[in-house]
DNA sequence: CCGTATCCGAGACGATACTG
DNA sequence: CAGTATCGTCTCGGATACGG
């Protein structure tokens, strides 16, 4: 592999694996924006109202897997009932303006990828 | 859904839901960011030469998807044996530096993240 | 050289039921 | 309220073989 393109290497310390992968999974960015976007403590139960169609599974699944990663932070109040918050921290703060940044891009041309799609779609479908 | 989280929604059209996904496979950010590092046209062959761990299966998987999204252009040359060019579209260059903020960001924290990693295993299997 | 076709395993995800 | 536990489904991706 080139010099220049060594941040591609297989290695397991590799930033694109190990940071993207994590985004990969359906539910981290989404987790992540609502939790910059409203920027404060946030309630288990608040997030999974403001993200409604996420299962309760997955978002304990998502947090936890933030919190591994030192992105979100969770406290936990020993009351009945229980009560947990999440919030992003100090690592998360620093992220989420990046991801941001893609999102707007997204939102700017998710038209035009739309379009693409099904244009490319057509032009498979017209050559079986 | 509040007013400022609309941009989470769960429509067909979710810019997020649309171009995150597709982020989240294993090599499309790999694949752009190659290409935008190398700045012009690429064939297959050199492609998989660069990614050396990527089957040829997925790269023809990746690359396809890539010029559906309208984020690569290929280049058949009816010739033998055949040739096959690739490079970014204007849509794609238009991309590529906002991964790259990102791939940056990575980097510069991917060291933090797998030690967080490490300390969060510890942690949960302390409580076993 | 640049694919396609097929098979298979692993894990992501959702649905549902249960608990302190 | 905020989780676990369990189960079934489905998609991703790797291995391999073959084709124009």
């Amino acid at each position: 592999m080139k010099k220049n393109l060594e941040i591609f290497s297989n290695s397991p310390t590799c930033p694109i694996r190990n940071v993207f992968d994590r985004f990969g999974d359906k539910w981290s960015v989404l987790v992540l924006m609502v939790l910059g976007t409203h920027g404060g403590l946030m309630r288990f139960g608040e997030l999974k109202e403001v993200i409604d169609d996420i299962t309760q599974k997955m978002l304990t699944v998502t947090l936890r897997t933030l919190e591994a990663d030192g992105l979100v932070a969770r406290k936990y109040y020993q009351e009945i009932p229980p009560r947990v918050e999440y919030q992003l921290t100090d690592l998360g703060k620093d992220l989420v303006p990046h991801i941001e940044n893609l999102a707007n891009w997204a939102s700017k041309h998710v038209d035009q990828i739309l379009r693409s799609r099904k244009r490319f779609e057509k032009k498979v479908a017209s050559k079986d």
